[in-house]
DNA sequence: TTGTAAGCGTTATCAG
DNA sequence: CTGATAACGCTTACAA
């Protein structure tokens, strides 16, 4: 007992290789490659090691084996906003994703952060092996600072034109111009658009895509409103938009904003979808709950977790591959609202 | 430019602290220092060595620094099952309660995952500064494992006695209590309950504390139905107690499985809360959505997030001191369905 | 105040 | 097949 404080200073000093060398009678080069794929090592050698290193508990320090020249295996994935529901439910399926194939995902969230920039920064500090951008409303800035670090970057959602930069983007015009189309076709004509904030480049895309629908039956929209992504925030713009005009027809730009807006539809009477139609876009999972069943553009998730990680697995492969772009198609999911 | 290619045999090699003393014309101690928080350097070779810093693009590699014997700034969150809904938001809070302290969190998400075990074997191989558990059903021979590692443990959501094990947990029983009383109060007589999967020890504390609140007022629940926490189970358990009983109260284990029996009510025409109360609990953020406006017991998950950073901290400081139990308390949020 | 040198725990290289 | 030895990039005594 007393020898044991002499032989170990610091108290909870980690399992290393040298520890589980001695134990094992062997040397540390041997510890570490009994625990890499395809080493050469005597098979009874290799057992012999295993069973110290489970009986000490040692595993590999990752830190050091990222150090030596590999990969961290660590991908950051700053989020725009995680009470977003979309972004959300993205950011679980791009965990689910990654953790698949062994990556481990570090997560920003720049909408609970005071100063993203220098969250940024520090987790910079550690080698990544990728960035993944969810943000309709990232500085560009940002993900060039990057690109200079020579860390692969994956932007989700935005198109950045840089020639390191990989992007996946689902097909937004050609979702809510399908949408538009849609309620055309069932005859409506009154339409109001109830938008994002300025600045995403998802909301305006998906906008035109509406206008161009429109615009092809000779109609424009009677009345546009704009909301921050929020469900709460759909509903306010959509009591502005009953005052401001007589709607048939109400295409948002996001889900949790047409969920707002049916809401307000109904604690006005409004006889959803006899007397108006409502489509979303996304269709996050709430878009189905009983009680909301929501007529949406799909934006499938994912579809989409998968296209990132296999622009992040060839990345890796070669990393000095052209940029790549992954567009998702939408598809119309039609529900209880239109 | 063939210079160039001489001096750099790796392509993109990260710039280091070495590096930046060549430029600035420094030791690398200097460079270190200048980058430490009241290290001794003179003021204007700091400036200097920032400077060059800036220029070359460096940043200290966080995984140098974290071998080196310090904090490696890595937290791990082992969620359950980030594809319910109050997983997700404590989840999304934790991230940014860590992310505000500089730590950064590392997701895996048991939900996603065939293999949990080997995940977290993988992860463990950081000498992560601490794990933190978001599991109602988490294995806890894998909390065990981790403590071996001397790696500090927060359980979030059910309480693991264990020396070197915090927990955090809100008071179930008290909450679902009061929900009882107050439809009790009410008028309230027939009470039925959805309860989440068998094992959940939330599920069973809810159960608990409503056969408590009816037994003092003689009474025992009419029917009991169990879901998986998910709206659309909600949903099915609703309309298997509405075929079995003539409920007037409704209590859930979950907000989102309440949503789902409000749906199922509605479906059928029951009249809520005229006819029936439903009560949920956690006050998810869709509780408060239009439409729903879901009567339930507030589990805060901002308190919960922090007292979870609260507790790390305190271990961080003291890795001996004794293990730590937080309550959190609940409080009825009256809205439209009791 | 500064530079030198010794680790931190791996993995890769290179003789044997 | 195996054991030394040299990186990897950083921090921090220790000496100057």
């Amino acid at each position: 007992m007393d020898q044991d404080k002499l032989i170990a200073p610091k108290r909870h000093r980690r399992v290393t290789a040298q520890d589980v060398a001695e134990a094992a009678g062997v040397s540390r080069s041997a510890v570490s490659r009994a625990f890499t794929e395809g080493a050469y090592l005597d098979e009874e050698k290799r057992e012999r090691v295993r069973d110290a290193a489970l009986k000490l508990g040692y595993r590999p320090n990752a830190l050091a084996a990222g150090l030596q020249g590999g990969r961290s295996h660590l991908v950051a994935i700053f989020v725009g906003d995680m009470r977003n529901a979309y972004d959300t439910e993205v950011v679980t399926r791009l965990v689910g994703a990654l953790n698949a194939i062994q990556k481990w995902p570090i997560l920003i969230d720049g909408g609970g952060l005071s100063s993203v920039k220098e969250a940024m920064g520090e987790v910079l500090r550690y080698p990544l092996d990728a960035l993944i951008l969810r943000s309709g409303s990232m500085d560009p800035a940002i993900a060039r600072e990057c690109t200079k670090l020579h860390i692969p970057v994956i932007s989700s959602g935005r198109v950045l034109n840089h020639p390191q930069i990989d992007n996946v983007c689902c097909r937004n015009a050609q979702g809510s111009q399908a949408a538009a189309q849609l309620l055309l076709d069932r005859g409506r004509q009154n339409f109001g658009y109830i938008a994002g904030p300025l600045g995403y480049s998802s909301s305006s895309a998906r906008q035109d895509g509406m206008m161009r629908a429109l615009a092809a039956a000779g109609l424009a929209p009677v009345a546009i409103e704009a909301g921050d992504f929020t469900v709460e925030s759909g509903f306010a713009a959509a009591e502005r938009l009953f005052e401001r005009a007589r709607l048939d027809a109400l295409l948002c730009a996001n889900d949790a904003m047409a969920i707002g807006a049916l809401g307000a539809a109904r604690a006005r009477g409004i006889d959803v979808p006899a007397d108006l139609s409502i489509v979303g876009f996304d269709d996050i999972s709430m878009a189905r709950w009983p009680g909301i069943n929501l007529t949406t553009v799909c934006n499938p998730i994912d579809i989409y977790a998968d296209k990132v990680v296999e622009l992040l697995s060839a990345r890796l492969a070669d990393p000095e591959k052209p940029s790549d772009v992954a567009y998702i198609d939408t598809h119309l999911v039609l529900r209880g609202t239109h």
